[in-house]
Order: structure tokens, then C-alpha cells, then sequence
DNA sequence: CATTTCACCTGGTGGC
DNA sequence: TGCCACCAGGTGAAAT
């Protein structure tokens, strides 16, 4: 489900909630593929610790956690698919596929559901291993130089290239069709072979983008939903993913749908070129 | 090394 | 109503 505009929403929603709360217990349920840290070491490691902060970095939820007043861990969630972190009153009855539960010193619970099981939670204790590092670069903060530099001289589809995340973090499908619209880029083309006035383009509409579905809470188009249990509205601003054979917003063509790096993708033949 | 394909899961939808 | 094929926001391992 979540890309970066989403993962954002959830950071700052459960930050807004969790900030300063104190982890009572932690329960951990036995689907060992979900854990990077073995649940145990999850559990014993959160129990205690308070939550100082938590921030998005690429498509990482990452949670600073401290025994006093110093960080001194952390606990990451990646969401996969169709990963939710919800911070709910205790008596709000389980959903199905809820994977963890925190509960808390104000007597709230932090809770992280996923059906399909595609998402990742790990913790670090910060006094044994060094702190997260994504690999990619945030597209939000990358520059002119630094982006264009990203794709020069490789023979993959732009589209292939931007759902790289040790190349960008935080771009995935939606708004990597969405940017290419914006651009008039079509996903197929290689990217080595783009021009500087094309990467800029490019660029330029993936950060118009990220920062107008951030607004707008992400999209929601099945399930995604923030801390609260909000969806976003960012799907009512698509263009093209999603829109096979709707016409475009744009010149009324049909958009098409083809298949780039295994993935649905979506594009307007006549305003993308 | 760079790139492509596929497996990992559950659930929703639409056709017959 | 049931059955089936196909699709879905992601990623990392294996193959090429």
C-alpha cells in the first residue's frame, strides 16, 4: 500500500500520538517472516523504552526510542503491502491479521496489522549496532545534479530505475506513474537515455507530487489508512494509475496499461512521450 | 556488475 | 451462490 507520501502521513500521526508514551508491554505474534529481529528481542527491547520520535525515512517508519531521556534504540517498520501501524483505545476489538500489540503507559495500544504479512519490523539497540541507514536518496531533498546523476549511463525503463530503492527511497508505483505523467515521460524509455531538461522535468514533478499527496493525507485506493484510521485523498488527484481506458485529464485519450518490471503501469500515449 | 523475473501472502473484484 | 483468473501500494533472492 504505502509509498512515501503515505508512510509520511502514518510517521507524523502516530508521532502526534505516541510521542513521550511509554511501552508497557509488547506482544508479538509467531509469524517469524515478519521480523528481522527475532520477536522476542523485539519485545524485551520495547518494553520499557518511551517513544521520543518517529519519522519516515524513504519507506521506513522509524521509531527513536529511549530508557531516559537519551536515544538509545530503535524500532523500524516497513509496511510492505498492506502493513497499518494504529494507535487505538485498548477495548477497540482486534482486526484480523494484527501481528503486534503495544500497549501503553497512557493506556493506548500501538498496533500493526497486515493481511498479506509483506511488511518488515526490526529493532536495533543502538549501544550494539549503528542507527538506520536507508540506502536510496530522498527525493524530496535530492538536487538537480545529484538526481540526474542517479540515472546517467543504465539501460533499464525510467520506471524500473525509479522503483529502485537504493537508487530513490520512497517512490513506488502510484507516484512513479503519476510523476511520468507529470513529466510527459513515457515509462518504457531507458533511462540513461533521458535528457538533462527531461530529468529536471522529471524531478521536478516527482516533488510537486510527493508534497501535494503529503497534503492530501496519500491515497487511499483500498485500504490505506493513517494512526487515526483517516484516509487520504490523494487517489482523487491520480491521473493515470489505476484510469485503463479512462480518458486522460489531459487530452481525453484512453490511458493504457502496460507491464514495466513485472508492475501495472499506466500512461497516456499521447501526452507522454 | 546490471537487469529481469519470480516467489512471498491474503483479499477483493469481475466474468461465467 | 460458487468457482476461477487476475489484480493489488513492495522487496529481495535467484536467474540471466
Amino acid at each position: 500500500m504505502p509509498e512515501l507520501p503515505e508512510v509520511e502521513t502514518v510517521a507524523r500521526s502516530v508521532d502526534a500520538r505516541v510521542r513521550g508514551d511509554r511501552i508497557v508491554q509488547a506482544c508479538f505474534s509467531s509469524h517469524r517472516e515478519l521480523f528481522k529481529t527475532p520477536p522476542a528481542e523485539q519485545a524485551n527491547g520495547l518494553e520499557g523504552r518511551r517513544f521520543i520520535s518517529v519519522h519516515r525515512t524513504g519507506k521506513h517508519i522509524v521509531c527513536e526510542l529511549g530508557s531516559g531521556r537519551q536515544i538509545d534504540a530503535q524500532w523500524i517498520v516497513h509496511l510492505g503491502m498492506t502493513g497499518r501501524l494504529l494507535v487505538t483505545r485498548p477495548d477497540v476489538p482486534l482486526a484480523p491479521h494484527t501481528h503486534v500489540r503495544l500497549t501503553l503507559a497512557s493506556g493506548r495500544e500501538l498496533r500493526f496489522v497486515d493481511p498479506r504479512r509483506f511488511g518488515r519490523l526490526e529493532f536495533r539497540n543502538l549501544s550494539c549496532v549503528s542507527g538506520f541507514a536507508g540506502p536510496g536518496a530522498e527525493p524530496l531533498a535530492i538536487g538537480r545534479g545529484e538526481f540526474a546523476a542517479l540515472f546517467r549511463g543504465r539501460r533499464l525503463a525510467i520506471k524500473a530505475a525509479l522503483l529502485n530503492q537504493t537508487l530513490l527511497a520512497g517512490v513506488g508505483n502510484i507516484y512513479a506513474d503519476e510523476s511520468l505523467f507529470r513529466a510527459g515521460i513515457r515509462p518504457r524509455r531507458r533511462a540513461g537515455r533521458l535528457t538533462r531538461a527531461e530529468l529536471e522535468r522529471l524531478r521536478q514533478a516527482l516533488r510537486q507530487i510527493l508534497r501535494q499527496a503529503i497534503r492530501l493525507g496519500g491515497s487511499s485506493v483500498s485500504d490505506y489508512v493513517d494512526a487515526d484510521g483517516e484516509r487520504g485523498f490523494f487517489q482523487l488527484k491520480h491521473c493515470v494509475y489505476l484510469r485503463t481506458g479512462e480518458p486522460c485529464r489531459r487530452c481525453g485519450t484512453p490511458i493504457r496499461r502496460i507491464l514495466v518490471a513485472g508492475r501495472g503501469t499506466h500512461f497516456c500515449p499521447r501526452c507522454q512521450h
